[in-house]
DNA sequence: CGCGAACTTGACTGTAGTCAACCTGCGTGG
DNA sequence: CCACGCAGGTTGACTACAGTCAAGTTCGCG
């Protein structure tokens, strides 16, 4: 459990001043938080499902999953995590397991005990305000999901899921671009609610405004997806 | 903009003390808000889809949903709220708009504004933790509606809703229940995202489980509901 | 070269949506 | 006090979007 080296934290850091002004003591006092890198494989999962989350962790390079179960086994994702995200920063103030954790690709993460989190929160109440609002943004795009599966179509579901992929990974929305995203088509049918043989299908309806090989997006003309998306941006402001 | 009586933002201090310990000096200040009370009747929208939120206030009576609407015009809740819920806490630190608000029967609010939240907040940082603590129980419900609608069938996710906001009302979870819910089955259908005629087609099939009629929820037996709504009700801790 | 995971395709099924008509109960006003 | 209007609920027939099942194909990797 040594001091974290700083230019991981960093995009923690970077990730908080988006939104929130720390002074530099504060953000320092977040560069040294206590962390242990830990590496996962791909398909791995870092928290069982029902599990109390037992700390939090930066996702330093790959892609975490959080996702939940029915009873008959189909899986719903309910968040994608990218580096730069503190994944269960809430169990900080709330223990409650949400849901399983599981990572897509390689990934490393810096573990950081609850109790780092809280005192530093308590110590620094613009620190504990920007940990509130980077949480509350997590709630707003998950309020998007809800949308999004509950009443949108098939082919509108996965192009609004590119389009927020897109703009999460820092794409800006120019005519054309492209990102990694490290899922199989199961995996996108287990974030839009659809079954991996009808994603492919619509992959292949979509395949006009976007194409979705090997873990990479490709958007040949942003606008045209943003339609097929109804996709509104504001959310993730 | 007096200072709230007392009894009604009581409501609120009960709700944060559930699960956060806040001294007595604290929850004075809390009782302490600048408040404005506003009635609607119901029906009405309290926040306009795409407004940015401009107060947060507390439910004092009746209920309020937060809603979504598709570019086709189909709407999703995202959320109920309870009397005793601040609905927009979040807005304190992040005044993004979420969707519409509207009430579902005649329904009295406090007003509370944003300064008031954020001046209590830097003064008291467990109020600060208590706020936080609170919108991440609404993200977790979120979570479970997230659930809900992407993977389960439409009798087991309005079973589900049912046991939700049975134990939100305030029912301890004894073989019969009943509680009131002042929803139309067209509302229910937003909330779960099914067509008003297919709720009602469920209604009937679940009616050895539970009966909705006029706004009033009953449950003959809690167990037979909550197996057909799958319901683990561990994420409203 | 051979295996397995991921993807693809086709045929068929089923849950929930759509459309249309009708019923019921309540509040208002003549 | 009854007549009307209307919102909400009910029912049935038909449709369609997405799920299921089953059989390949492709591709990367050992």
């Amino acid at each position: 459990m040594n001091p974290a080296p700083s230019n991981h934290m960093q995009r923690f850091v970077d990730r908080l001043t988006e939104r929130s002004a720390l002074s530099q003591e504060e953000q320092d006092a977040v560069l040294a938080f206590p962390s242990r890198p830990v590496s996962y494989a791909r398909r791995r999962d870092i928290v069982e499902l029902g599990d109390a989350p037992s700390s939090a962790f930066l996702v330093v390079s790959g892609m975490v999953g959080r996702f939940a179960q029915t009873a008959g086994g189909s899986r719903q994702y309910t968040a994608f995590y990218l580096p730069g995200s503190m994944v269960d920063l809430h169990s900080a103030v709330r223990a409650v397991g949400l849901g399983g954790l599981n990572t897509f690709c390689d990934t490393t993460v810096l573990r950081v005990p609850h109790d780092a989190l809280r005192r530093i929160a308590a110590r620094f109440p613009s620190v504990a305000e920007a940990f509130w609002r980077d949480c509350m943004l997590d709630a707003a795009v998950l309020m998007q999901w809800a949308v999004n599966v509950g009443r949108r179509n098939a082919q509108t579901r996965l192009a609004h899921l590119f389009c927020e992929m897109a703009i999460r990974s820092g794409e800006d929305r120019t005519a054309s671009t492209s990102y990694a995203l490290p899922l199989t088509q199961e995996h996108l049918g287990d974030a839009a609610a659809l079954t991996p043989i009808h994603v492919n299908r619509c992959l292949r309806a979509l395949s006009g405004s976007i194409s979705f090989k090997g873990g990479s997006v490709e958007i040949p003309n942003w606008e045209s997806l943003a339609r097929a998306g109804e996709f509104e941006p504001s959310y993730l402001a």
